[in-house]
DNA sequence: CTGACTGCAAATAGTTTGCATGACG
DNA sequence: CGTCATGCAAACTATTTGCAGTCAG
């Protein structure tokens, strides 16, 4: 089933959040795109579409989203965090250009495996877990024959 | 082959990068830990056993290394970036403990079948991944059943 | 010697907090 | 109608940059 923004709705009501223009805005936003953005980029996205917003506003949805699990966080390199919808089904993970700073995402990648070993000989609850892989993407092979950077 | 401070001096040399002795000591704090070292609290080592260094000589010298690849940058969720000692044989991930925060590590993990996969069906081509997975550690299970936070 | 490195302080970027007003339920 | 959410501005933290003096090579 696909976390559509009402069943979002439904959640943060659960959970005693309310449901304000503003956080509809920013889940629309979220959930309407399928890359990974940063509260900067969600807040002029948001903006555009509901000018009164703050981005303080946006910082405090996004914290509540992450905490219910509605999005999650995602550590591109560098400082910049950013966040995604969580896919309902099968998660996904990063493949990040160290040149260029694209995006690839793959999700055939079975980590059920090793994540039992793992909490088995660690006594860990595993909860989830992150994977990114970094290298360099086709295009900027291309350009580093030519004359990198 | 354990990459000594020697080793390190050397390929820094190699880098015409000079040796000073507040690299020495950033690199000694680094090599000495194996624990991930926040910024901050590489500084704060360092500046124990060499008080005139300033925090920004530590950002510098961390920003070199990690372009060296001698170092490795780690996301332990939230905004902290923390580094570790590159281990020279088999690199190993992380286990963080959501409640406590504490970081186990783990090495029995090949991603190498994964990551060559990764790497035909996308043209690019990978030069390192991050893998962490995140949960309760045992403590934190124990505790969280007499009484959650 | 000379250019790279350092340390200080100030600048910058990203994120959080306090508080009065406004809106959801 | 009460309580929680919002938006502003200010506070904070982490990191970067400019510059003059210092040091490794």
């Amino acid at each position: 089933m696909k976390l559509t923004q009402n069943r979002i709705a439904a959640i943060l009501r659960e959970h005693s959040y309310k449901i304000t223009p503003q956080r509809r805005a920013v889940l629309n936003v979220i959930s309407l795109s399928h890359d990974h953005l940063t509260p900067a980029a969600i807040y002029e996205k948001v903006h555009r579409e509901y000018p009164r917003i703050g981005l303080v506003t946006v910082y405090r949805t996004l914290d509540i989203l992450a905490e219910l699990g509605l999005i999650c966080e995602v550590h591109s390199g560098g400082n910049c965090r950013s966040y995604l919808m969580r896919r309902p089904s099968g998660h996904h993970h990063h493949l990040i250009c160290s040149d260029c700073g694209a995006v690839v995402d793959f999700t055939d990648c079975d980590l059920t495996e090793l994540e039992q070993k793992i909490s088995r000989e660690t006594s860990f609850e595993i909860a989830g877990h992150l994977l990114e892989f970094t290298g360099r993407c086709r295009d900027c092979l291309k350009g580093a024959s030519s004359g990198s950077k």
